[in-house]
DNA sequence: TACCAGGAGAGCG
DNA sequence: CGCTCTCATGGT
């Protein structure tokens, strides 16, 4: 086992892990359990500082710092939100809610997984491909063997049908595709990083199940383009309640809205919008 | 049971 | 274009 301490303020793991960006998490008594890389961790906040444990020893924390963006104010990314009532409700209601800076693959090939499930089957799906595909990871003693998000060369070599017996039903041809194309070099992840937003997103969507959503979620959370708005269909319940009660817009109309009216960490306030509407969701449901 | 889920793509008028 | 249907599976 191997530790360390990171101060840092206004971090909500719970927010954090299980608003839908990242499918690995789970909690354990006031922790957090998950794989990132080849890396098994165990965090905890206590308010002015996070800890980590992880399974190995550990000398360069970058992985982590960089994964859980350690370094972002999150204060002037909240102060560059509109300022209505709307933005003001939803920050209150979660603040220290942050956005991950994922592997590219891993959230691609996750998000691929994503569309109409929802996140409690998404988790699922991604689980079982991990088990049966993915490289076993070093835990402490005592857990359950994990593994690690599998590569895209061993997805390239299994089956539609291998795919397909993860639960994940139609998405396993996409998923399939999008594996060889990133196996054989044709589309090259670590690229995308460097090219202006728009021609990252076409690329992207340039993968058969890949649209303008899965896109988005992609160039926000494993790239960090602060502008990529994922509009779905929480997104949209939330524009519209909140922004254009009196007339239905539409798709296009709320996506062009959402790239102009929330600034330069649009990307953090859509996370934001998203969690919110969750949230109130549970909230009207059990009352 | 009926409906919906962090969608995308094909078919149709 | 813009709308509708379908895809696979599980939760509520």
């Amino acid at each position: 086992m191997s530790g360390n301490v990171f101060p840092v303020r206004d971090y909500d793991l719970a927010a954090t892990l299980s608003s839908g960006q990242a499918f690995r998490w789970r909690e354990e008594g006031a922790a957090w359990v998950g794989i990132i890389g080849k890396h098994w961790v165990r965090l905890a906040s206590d308010g002015c500082s996070l800890v980590a444990e992880t399974a190995e020893p550990v000398s360069d924390w970058t992985w982590l710092t960089h994964y859980l963006q350690l370094e972002i104010d999150l204060e002037a990314v909240l102060r560059s939100f509109p300022q209505d009532e709307a933005m003001r409700a939803a920050v209150v209601s979660c603040r220290g809610l942050r956005l991950l800076r994922q592997g590219p693959w891993e959230c691609l090939a996750s998000f691929i997984l994503s569309s109409t499930k929802q996140i409690v089957q998404i988790r699922q799906i991604v689980a079982t491909l991990c088990e049966r595909y993915g490289e076993p990871v070093k835990v402490p003693s005592g857990y359950a063997p994990e593994y690690a998000f599998p590569e895209p060369a061993r997805l390239a070599a299994v089956s539609e049908a291998d795919l397909r017996a993860c639960k994940m039903g139609f998405r396993a041809p996409y998923l399939l595709e999008a594996a060889r194309r990133v196996a054989s070099g044709q589309l090259d992840l670590a690229a995308l990083g460097s090219l202006p937003e728009a021609q990252a997103r076409e690329r992207l969507m340039d993968l058969p199940g890949v649209g303008r959503k899965i896109a988005d979620c992609v160039l926000l959370f494993a790239y960090g383009f602060p502008e990529a708005f994922p509009v779905d269909v929480w997104v949209i319940k939330a524009l519209q309640k909140l922004y254009f009660p009196r007339r239905r817009a539409k798709l296009r109309r709320l996506q062009e809205f959402a790239g102009t009216y929330f600034g330069p960490h649009g990307g953090y306030a859509q996370q934001y919008l998203f969690h919110y509407m969750r949230v109130m969701g549970n909230v009207v449901r059990k009352s």
